[in-house]
DNA sequence: CCGGATCCGTTTCGATACTG
DNA sequence: CAGTATCGAAACGGATCCGG
C-alpha cells in the first residue's frame, strides 16, 4: 500500500463524492456541458426523463456547491436560467474522461458517425477538446439573452 | 446546442453511470488504485465504512461487468482476492480527475503535505501520474503471493 | 405554459446482527 | 474472513397538482 497515508486526502470523500458520484447530477451535468441545456424544462426532455423531484433536488445541491447559478429570466420573467459557474467548468475534464470510457466500453451504437469523430478527437487532443468545450460554453453563457 | 444529435452518444447513460456514477463503486477504486486493496475486509476498514451489504453488492456488480476478478486464495483458502482486471484499469484516467477535482475544491486539510505534493505531480504531469498509478498496480498484482 | 411542490407505492440504503 | 439476514429509514420515480 505505497500511498496508505494519503489515498484518503487524495480523494476527499464525503462532499466530492455526493455530488460527483451521483448519477443525476452527471446527467444535468453532461446536458449542460454537450448540450448547452439551460432550462428545468430542457433537462426534464432528456432520453433519461429524470423526475422533477430529481432535476430539483439536484439543480439546489448544484446551486448550493457552487456549481452553477440561478437567473430568473428579465424578458421571460417565467424561465429560470441554471447556467455553469467556474466550479461547475472544472468538472469538464472529470466528464471527458467519462466520455472517452463509455464510448470505449459500453458504447451503445447510437450515433456511430459523430461518436467515432469525436472519440478520436478526445483521444488524441484531450486538452484541446476539453479546452474546446470550454470556450463554447462561456460563449453560449455570453450570447444568450436572458 | 452545438452537439445536439451526439451528447447523448457521446456518454451513453443507463450503463456507466449506474457503475461511475455511484459512491460505493468509487470508493472501492479509489481503495484499489491508491491504497492496493485486494480484500473484503480491507475495503470496510476505510474511513467512510461502507456496509458490508453495499460493499458484497458493488463487488459482485464490477465483477459482472468486467472491472475485476474475484480470486480465492490458495495458501489463504479462506481469502478472496478482488483484482482490478484491463476494463478497471481504464478507470484510472477518470480517478485522477476527480482526485485533482477534489483536492482543488474539497480539500479538507488531511495529509496536507503529501497532498500537496501529489496535487503538483497530478497537474504538471497528469498522463505520467496515471501510468505510474497504473504500473504500481500492476506490479502490485504480480507480486501478490495469493 | 413553466418551474417546481406534493403525494404515495416501491426500491434501496445503511446499521446491526448473525453465520459458514 | 467473507459474506447473509433483517428491518426501519431514506430515497426513488411516476403522477398529479399548484402558483405565477
Amino acid at each position: 500500500m505505497p500511498n496508505s497515508v494519503s489515498f484518503r486526502s487524495i480523494c476527499p470523500v464525503a462532499t466530492s463524492l455526493d455530488i460527483i458520484g451521483d448519477k443525476w447530477t452527471l446527467l444535468i451535468l453532461r446536458d449542460m456541458i454537450w448540450g448547452h441545456k439551460s432550462l428545468f424544462n430542457e433537462f426534464q426532455q432528456s432520453p433519461e426523463s429524470m423526475p422533477s423531484k430529481m432535476l430539483a433536488n439536484r439543480l439546489k445541491k448544484l446551486e448550493e456547491l457552487g456549481f452553477l447559478s440561478k437567473t430568473r429570466g428579465n424578458l421571460n420573467k417565467k424561465s429560470v436560467y441554471y447556467l455553469l459557474e467556474k466550479r461547475g467548468l472544472d468538472t469538464f475534464p472529470i466528464m471527458v474522461e467519462m466520455a472517452i470510457f463509455s464510448t470505449k466500453h459500453f458504447f451503445d451504437h447510437l450515433g456511430t458517425t459523430y461518436t467515432k469523430e469525436a472519440r478520436t478527437t478526445m483521444k488524441t487532443d484531450r486538452q484541446g477538446y476539453i479546452s474546446e468545450l470550454i470556450t463554447n460554453y462561456k460563449k453560449f453563457k455570453r450570447n444568450l439573452v436572458i
